[in-house]
DNA sequence: CCTATGACTGGTC
DNA sequence: TGACCAGCCATAG
């Protein structure tokens, strides 16, 4: 499949880009589905993000339910407002209940026919 | 080809 | 509950 000639960054992007608004993921979960790479990766992935693209990383979290801190800027703020507005509320300590809002991860069949792909 | 650079995680203390 | 540490490995220049 495509799917696997893909770079692993597109791989990622395409599975972060399923998840379902009202959604969240976090990133050790989403290496484990695409399967051979480590949440670190995906983290770093977000972090190369390309601007074309259209993904919706504002639903990925650290293992705490939190967002995680930029090195540069402060956009994790406007991420929290994402989610905010996508009707995930965050506790006074700024974190998500992962038991509820976690993200199932996709449908393997689904995943199977769509082969994601973007670029 | 080699080096620098990251949105993390889990275990200890 | 927090702070600290060691692995992780693809991409860009």
């Amino acid at each position: 499949m495509s799917l696997n000639k893909a770079p692993l960054y597109q791989r990622i992007y395409g599975l972060v880009a399923q998840i379902p608004s009202g959604k969240v993921a976090n990133y050790g979960q989403i290496a484990d589905f695409t399967g051979g790479c480590t949440a670190r990766m995906v983290g770093y992935a977000m972090a190369a993000i390309p601007p074309e693209v259209d993904i919706p990383w504002q639903r990925v979290v650290n293992s705490q339910g939190k967002v995680s801190p930029r090195r540069s800027g402060d956009g994790s703020l406007i991420q929290k407002q994402l989610l905010e507005a996508e009707g995930i509320p965050f506790s006074a300590k700024d974190k998500i209940d992962m038991k509820v809002y976690r993200w199932q991860g996709p449908d393997p069949e689904w995943a199977m026919l769509h082969d994601f792909f973007i670029d």
